[in-house]
RNA sequence: GCGCUCGUAGUUCAAUUGGAUAGAACGUCGGAUUUCGGCUCCGAAGGUUGAGGGUUCGAGUCCUUCCGAGCGCACCA
């Protein structure tokens, strides 16, 4: 039983014993007492002046008499305005200690037989990830995980976007200067070849519209008529009609890029449950726009292609299938919807998308609930902002993208460095030393992009993403091997936890109580995280649980303590503090070393 | 032009969903270890919350008008 609750419930009591006053739980509401106050909870007052018939201060000050004299939660009140402060007694501090000591699995819930899809990652399979993927796939990760502490059945899916003019475009420009090579011949990654074809592509085809603009004089017909262009259009109507070379080819390619990617997941520390490819559900899409036209939610022009009309609900008119009978964008989504449903019967549904797609799922939810389907309500698209440049957007075709591999291997060096400084971990061999800079560099990245709230832009300065001290993963990854050191030298003297030590009228340091009072937080932090799908909530919260017990670690003693009960308490704290940075970070994808 | 999102210390982010004197980190300056891991800790300086108006006991938060930024409004995905 959480204290705040317990609290509320007593003040519950006390406006019914002094006002005559029946509130219901839902209403009254705690919040942290402000630092330069005493107390640790506080009540405001001023809303129930009225129906006290008393000023605020009065109200205040009658609970808080009544409340000290009844109830031994609390230890003293003060009042300050409408402010009624509360200090929770020592006492249920250590016992809510004790509480949380002996639970491994303090605040996560137990099943509660929901079902969750979450679909995150879907790359394209004609370049290899980059920043932006990154935020897409640690977000998605870090749900994933929350949702599943949560009580909740999760599955994670990719989908693979796998066909179109843009997959065409690496392919044509590989035919023509590929000369046969391969990753075996290269050395590149998979992905990364295909990539610098991709890129290949657009610099010929750049050149063909400057060169066509000039000879046409009309820039608008160069851009439609450029070899390079046409061939790639070519390449995909003959995708469509399944002819066996360029399928032959798109196999291939595509088999590169996907090992490419599973290397690069690899590293990541991700995984999913199931991988949808757009070229094996085409039809399904198809078949939900024949459905919505005989139901008459989409109507067809003359030309062939079909619409749906949501003038009415403030939009405009939006194409579902093209005239030559070929998905769009939309028409998938619509199929794939249908098909998630039927694999999972899920309770909810996730999108994990940027935000320029606000505008195309807003769409799909509205189609979706017009066809009828009862599941729409069910479905959530979780927009998050882009990743930016101190220099400015990331742009492929400029080469500012911020490629993930070579991210990665630059962090792992810088983590590498930090380390060897330290110089903490000499005598363990390479192979975990390696181990180990991976997690760190992993560490400062993943914390480095869900710290912030998903739906805001996010700069990304790469600068400041290597800095292990501060505001950043490595920082709670240290405190947590300090503690690990702190424990495994407990161990040795043989100081464990004992259960009577609330039997004890110890007195809690102020900085104790904050520790103690951030490891209470943690069950409600986790709960307000799978509200809003947010990690970066759980981000604040394990940063500041480590800021407190490093303060506290600079004012008390912990095994130098000479008082044993006092020692013993400060040791439980300390492992509960280790296992809590390590549950919390876990759940943002993020491992904390024993050593660093 | 229309729609959506955003605007908070020099910089990057918070602010318990409408609560007290708007908090952290980085950077700057100044300190701390006879002791448990100094990638730590303590302190200082730094703000008209883009601007104006409104709602009320109380507004960074809600409404409104401007200003500025990003994204979207493709028979691309």
């Amino acid at each position: 039983m959480y204290i705040e609750q317990q609290l509320i419930t007593v003040i519950q009591q006390a406006f019914q014993q002094n006002f005559g006053l029946a509130v219901s739980h839902t209403d009254l509401s705690l919040q942290p007492t402000h630092p330069e106050f005493e107390g640790e909870y506080t009540f405001v007052t001023f809303p129930w002046a009225g129906r006290c018939q008393q000023r605020p201060e009065e109200v205040a000050r009658q609970l808080g008499h009544w409340i000290k004299d009844q109830s031994p939660l609390i230890s003293d009140f003060n009042v300050v305005q409408g402010f009624l402060n509360f200090t929770v007694a020592d006492r249920v501090w250590l016992k809510q200690l004790a509480v949380i000591c002996k639970d491994g699995q303090f605040g996560f819930l137990p099943s509660n037989g929901q079902r969750v899809v979450i679909e995150f990652s879907s790359p394209n399979t004609n370049k290899p990830l980059h920043l932006g993927h990154l935020r897409n796939n640690f977000l998605g990760h870090a749900i994933a995980e929350i949702l599943k502490a949560s009580g909740y059945e999760v599955y994670k899916v990719n989908l693979v976007n796998d066909r179109g003019i843009h997959i065409c475009k690496s392919m044509v420009a590989y035919q023509q200067f590929g000369q046969g090579e391969t990753p075996e011949t290269t050395g590149l990654k998979g992905d990364h070849l295909v990539g610098k074809y991709y890129v290949q592509f657009d610099q010929v085809y750049k050149e063909q519209v400057a060169s066509l603009t000039q000879q046409l004089g009309d820039r608008e017909r160069a851009v439609k008529e450029a070899p390079i262009f046409l061939r790639a259009r070519q390449m995909l109507q003959k995708w469509e009609q399944g002819d066996m070379v360029v399928r032959a080819l798109w196999s291939t390619m595509n088999a590169w890029v996907y090992q490419g990617f599973e290397a690069t997941y690899e590293r990541l520390g991700i995984a999913f449950d199931r991988t949808y490819y757009e070229s094996q559900i085409d039809l399904l899409g198809k078949q939900v726009v024949e459905e919505g036209l005989l139901q008459a939610v989409f109507y067809k022009k003359q030309d062939g292609s079909v619409w749906a009309d949501l003038t009415g609900e403030g939009l405009d008119h939006k194409l579902v299938l093209r005239e030559d009978g070929t998905s769009v964008y939309m028409t998938q989504d619509l199929g794939v919807a249908d098909l998630r449903y039927a694999h999972y019967r899920f309770d909810r549904s996730i999108y994990v998308v940027g935000n320029e797609q606000d505008y195309h799922f807003e769409v799909l939810f509205k189609l979706m609930r017009r066809l009828g389907r009862s599941y729409t309500n069910n479905m959530y698209h979780l927009s998050y902002g882009m990743v930016d440049l101190p220099t400015g957007k990331m742009k492929s075709r400029e080469g500012t993208v911020v490629d993930a591999d070579q991210l990665i291997d630059e962090m792992v060096n810088v983590a590498a460095q930090y380390t060897q400084e330290l110089g903490k971990i000499d005598d363990i061999p390479e192979e975990e030393a390696q181990q180990l800079y991976h997690t760190l560099a992993m560490g400062a990245l993943k914390f480095f992009l869900l710290r912030v709230e998903a739906k805001k832009r996010l700069l990304f300065d790469p600068q400041a993403s290597i800095d292990f001290q501060g505001h950043t993963g490595p920082y709670i990854q240290y405190t947590h091997a300090r503690i690990a050191a702190i424990l495994r030298k407990a161990q040795d003297a043989a100081i464990a936890y004992e259960g009577d030590i609330l039997e004890r009228h110890l007195a809690l340091q102020p900085a104790e109580r904050v520790v103690m009072m951030q490891l209470h937080k943690f069950p409600k932090k986790l709960r307000e995280a799978a509200e809003a799908y947010s990690p970066a909530i759980i981000a604040q919260y394990v940063f500041e649980l480590a800021k407190s017990y490093n303060r506290m670690y600079g004012e008390v003693a912990i095994l130098q303590e000479r008082e044993p009960m006092l020692r013993t308490l400060r040791v439980c704290l300390s492992a509960t503090v280790a296992r809590t940075i390590q549950r919390s970070m876990e759940l943002l994808g993020i491992t904390v070393p024993a050593r660093m």
